[in-house]
DNA sequence: GAGCACCATGCTCATGTGAGCAAGTTCTGT
DNA sequence: ACAGAACTTGCTCACATGAGCATGGTGCTC
């Protein structure tokens, strides 16, 4: 394009794009045929001279989410538009609030839902609508008596998802993780624990977040991991933890001994499931999306624009 | 517009411009009519869910332009737009381009054009293309044998526009300021000057910018002025200058003696004038470009978006 | 609970718009 | 300078779209 087609697709775009005018009027206006205005209208587009958002915090970015399904081999996958947003946790609760418009719109809703904890999942139940199921029971997938500055809340987290969705819910009584793998066993044969755990992996449907391997984790909060250990992880190749297992950017768990410490559903039992919703967002994350994604560990991805658009990049 | 309207009509505005599906398609793929897809994209657009933004550095706000016309009175207006700009100078920049399009696009090109100096006018020289008219002999508007930094601008300045232009430039050898009121009228009445002078107040167009009534004014860099003389009319009520000339935000002259100290076009002359076009762009100038506009001071002003939005509102 | 006003809906029809084509124009290589 | 290629232009035609209207449903008043 030469730079006087350039100036006039800029006039052109302005007039119909602002001020309303058929491309007829344009033409008129500026001496040209409404062929030409047609062409040159294309043009900008193309040159990318015209940018259309869309403004709203339920805003999503579609072409993204084709990509994800198509070359990431997603079953599904929702991507929120960052348009608009001024902080991170605006995005952060537009990501919740997708999870939730998701996991609410699942026909046939999951008859049991098994569900992770965290700063993530407690703000999707926040988001979730009363009755977004007619009866779905919640069931707890890796431990977490919490030890946190604000207890209770992995428990109150899957309470409020089973309340809002006329069903019961299930809490696996048990820490995140233990110090003793014979601990960790005994643990999971206790009756209470192993009829959860069976419950867990007969779910027919996750909801699950991610952290990152860094010291902010709510592990080291919780006090189950040190910032020592995270530095030993995170040397070791470790992007992250999916419901409290550190892997690699490649899915491998990357400490065995750890893991085997580890109370909850198996990798194994995730990668199996028909139905596992990952709501994973924000620049720290994209490390452990993208392992999560790469790894097959979800069907479904919950993400910003950003993060969806690093993935598809890498 | 209820909740479940508002999500569709986001999801519509998605679909219809990010996905490029016809509204019939998008019916089918929300079950809804082709009619109600229409209807929901014209709500998407009134409630300002979708933001259209022309993105190039020539881009104007032709809105803007017609109600400066329509409401503030000017012959014309050309306001630059904002969007996709990363600092003050790149906003400047498009300023004086945009000012250099419109001189450019005067039929007929003005047989003599009056202009002042300083950063703006530089800029506009700059930008101003080589041939922009046939044959426009140029004549400074304001005294200015600088004392700055960069001496010889104002000369540089008017030199360009006229060689560009097909034409010669009649320079104003004066200071803009004199100390004396004797020295002024002595000044005006040398022959050279009085000739120049003439020939400015028979000037077919004008080109001038404005400076605001703060500390960094090109009056205080050059010498003519104290940071605490400009503290003086700011307390007597100016808000910036004109061809040299301090007004307050009624276009009144603020201190009669500096003004008949000052050498230059009055601004009676420019008020009188077919065409005077003002370029006055930056939140530091927005009183003055208000003032100068309310006095009738230009017929034509060049800003940008944010100042035209001030004008506006004021 | 009857009557009325208002608004959402589905539709017709005129207008707006983009794909595709043929003719004209400008480049390019020899 | 000329032939051919590549591009631009004006156009036809089919499709997309918005204005305006009749209908039916909803909610409000008394």
């Amino acid at each position: 394009m030469d730079a006087v087609d350039e100036l006039l697709s800029i006039r052109a775009a302005e007039l119909y794009y602002e001020e309303n005018l058929t491309q007829e009027e344009i033409g008129r206006n500026l001496q040209i045929t409404r062929w030409k205005v047609g062409r040159l209208l294309t043009q900008a587009k193309e040159e990318g001279f015209v940018r259309i958002e869309i403004l709203h915090s339920r805003a999503r970015r579609p072409q993204l989410e084709r990509r994800l399904r198509d070359e990431r081999g997603l079953a599904d996958a929702v991507v929120v538009s960052r348009a608009g947003v001024r902080s991170e946790d605006e995005l952060q609760q537009r990501v919740a609030q997708a999870a939730a418009d998701h996991l609410a719109g699942l026909r046939p809703s999951p008859r049991v839902l098994g569900v992770s904890w965290g700063r993530t999942l407690s703000d999707i139940a926040h988001h979730l609508r009363d009755g977004w199921s007619q009866a779905t029971d919640v069931v707890q997938i890796n431990g977490g008596v919490s030890m946190s500055q604000r207890p209770g809340t992995a428990a109150a987290t899957a309470v409020s998802i089973a309340q809002k969705g006329g069903g019961t819910a299930a809490l696996l009584p048990s820490p995140a993780i233990l110090e003793q793998r014979a601990t960790k066993e005994a643990i999971e044969a206790d009756r209470v624990v192993a009829r959860v755990l069976d419950a867990a992996r007969s779910a027919s449907a996750y909801l699950f977040s991610a952290g990152a391997a860094d010291h902010g984790s709510v592990h080291v909060d919780s006090g189950y991991l040190t910032t020592a250990d995270i530095d030993r992880l995170v040397a070791a190749g470790a992007v992250g933890d999916v419901v409290g297992r550190y892997i690699d950017a490649g899915g491998r768990i990357v400490d065995a001994d750890l893991d085997a410490r580890t109370v909850g559903l198996s990798l194994d039992d995730l990668q199996r499931a028909d139905i596992a919703i990952a709501a994973i967002a924000g620049a720290p994350k994209r490390a452990i999306a993208s392992a999560v994604v790469a790894s097959g560990l979800c069907t479904v991805l919950v993400t910003d624009e950003s993060t969806a658009q690093h993935l598809l990049d890498g």
